[in-house]
DNA sequence: GATGAATGAGGATTCATTCAT
DNA sequence: CATGAATGAATCCTCATTCAT
């Protein structure tokens, strides 16, 4: 007598989640948080607007959903394109590629991060962070190879990857709002440059930048 | 000749808009864009909602004069700790480090920044890059002088620029909401000697990292 | 001659409201009318929303049911308790003495009745009061029994019956939503005490009850 | 340099409140609670709403100061026409007329209270009861004194107290959903009648309603 | 000049009811 | 028959802005 009538159809579900999130995402992105109502949303699918929230709980959760669900495709992006890999040089490079090129076709995913930034201040560590988080051990590993190799100065790893992520993280906003568009390949290629040699002609042309304190003058 | 000296009033309402500017920017920093009424503005400073108004015609830009102020600041900090270095990679070394300097002693600004972005989005270059762009011209001048001087490598100043000024944005966001505290001292440090210096330990271990094609293996 | 017997699906079905007018008394009470969703009634049975509204057409119609579903296992337990009782006076005692015990024992009919008024209060005659006109007739014609064998006073029957009835009336919402708990015993007992004695000492002492008329003093 | 710009208006301030309170009440007893929208109200004294939530900080608050303000209002009335009264069963007396009379002129409150309990159900002690409990002691010495005085039997003044107030209770609310209309004072002498002499004729016509098990045949 | 009283457009969410499966 | 997916009308509350005092 369980299964009478309608059955419930998970598949339906799961395909309905997909396409909510989508039109969220490019939504949100186009109109901000704030000025996103839920309407649009369900407009945009031709449902009605119950039916958004049969789904999601609320605009934020959605909203959340959207976001993660992007950093979701962008690590499963950089996962594919670093498998196979032996080099640990080759990865990192390859990861820095790609996640340039994530983020210059998923547009919306940066502003979707600016978002959530400016929305959830003090509600939640950023969906971003979170899943950097997830993944910073395992290129802490592949450096450390990499210096432990020779191939690399002996820099601790964690300066390295702050270095680094800091350097991705602004590019990609920049990129978004405030660059004239350019070939990804040749700014991945400049940034790569300057992060694997530098900018000096001679790396020993710089004593005074080492905890520099610049009340006291050489 | 009816009043010696400065106008008594100017002053008095240049005093007034800098109080309200200086409140404004911590609300808007605490409470966001949205989250921050118009009230609790006037609230903190003890006055009616109707001054405020007197003052900036507008919330919009009561927000946008105080975003502007904070970067007035910090261009001044930044020529103040400059001037009269007359090493071009002097220079450099201590506008990074006022740069990260001012955003630690004001993260009030870096939120705004954020907020500035999300409510902003499609109506107003921010004002960060207004900012930047009026400085930036001045900074080629000082890195070109430096490569000619053939103490840096031959890079086009313009990538230089960009991936500096792309990794102290991504920094100063990380910190504000994601790095645990840290020496503001050792983190310039560290973040110079790989800009300066890079990570590899040979300067020729990178060939294929130059426009890059994943699909054609070398 | 296909089914002999009575068929079976009639009291399927009856049996289903049953049910469901069991579950929506007890979730009407607990949440009021407006605050109980269609759906959490589905949810207690365990079946389908689609279900309940089978055997009820609406909402309403399903809370109005329950209401007159509550009423009338009132009148039947009184009914049972009066019966085969002789004395006009036993009757009257044993039917306030049931009364109060039925509303002890089924404290969410007192929910329902309030919620009734408060929901429906221009749209239908209170559930109650339908039952209770349509019983008064009776307790009418015992009542005028009893005064007729002058062991009562001689007060008109419908001036008694309005007294009775509201102190009842009164006594049940106290009990429901104010009153700390009591012996039901006792607290019949004492209504009752008042009710056919009086408090009085002397039944002289009260020339001025009467019609009284504040402004002319005697 | 505080007290510049506009005044604070306190008595405006109270007048606009009581205003409120007034079609408030009003509102609510017509459309019930949860049909009152807030914007009825404003409509009512050609305001907008934003001005009806300046002096309530929500439609609950607002409801429940209707109430209050209602019952505040009854206290006042029996006050009034109570003091000066020396002896106790005028007092009583007094009392009971005021409330019914009070009542009938304001069956706003009536339908307040009522509504009260159903949309706070859970959440709040009903005003009603407050007010009752503020005010029982003082009526408790006075019937104590008219014990005292040999004019009451000796009853509990508690068990008095129970079944007045229940009775009073109840007639409210069967006068106004339920009652034809009918001379008030017509009621309370009926009802005082039956309270201060009961209906038996012979008070020792009675044995068996005390502490009555309705199992144990007498 | 300064104030704060008034306004009302705008937006998130709920839930009774319908009906395709 | 039974189900649960879909719907959208209904409703509370916020807050930027105006302007009489």
């Amino acid at each position: 007598m369980k299964k009478l009538g309608r059955p419930r159809d998970q598949d339906l579900a799961s395909r309905r989640r997909e396409e909510i999130l989508e039109a969220a995402t490019k939504l949100f992105a186009r109109h901000g948080y704030q000025g996103t109502d839920v309407q649009i949303v369900a407009d945009m699918l031709e449902v009605g607007k119950g039916t958004i929230y049969r789904y999601f709980p609320s605009k934020e959760k959605l909203f959340l959903a959207s976001v993660d669900r992007g950093m979701r495709l962008l690590s499963e992006r950089i996962d594919e394109k670093v498998t196979d890999l032996g080099d640990p040089l080759k990865q990192f490079v390859r990861a820095v590629q790609a996640y340039l090129e994530f983020f210059e076709t998923h547009p919306d995913l940066v502003e979707l991060l600016i978002q959530e930034r400016a929305a959830f201040r003090d509600r939640k560590k950023p969906t971003y962070f979170e899943h950097r988080d997830a993944n910073i051990d395992r290129w802490k590993g592949i450096l450390e190879q990499f210096i432990d190799s020779r191939r690399a100065r002996e820099i601790p790893v964690n300066r390295i990857l702050d270095v680094v992520t800091d350097l991705l993280y602004g590019t990609i906003f920049t990129n978004y709002f405030a660059r004239p568009a350019r070939s990804l390949e040749a700014q991945a290629s400049d940034l790569l440059d300057i992060v694997l040699n530098g900018i000096l002609a001679d790396k020993n042309d710089r004593g005074d930048t080492r905890r520099h304190d610049p009340e006291e003058a050489p």
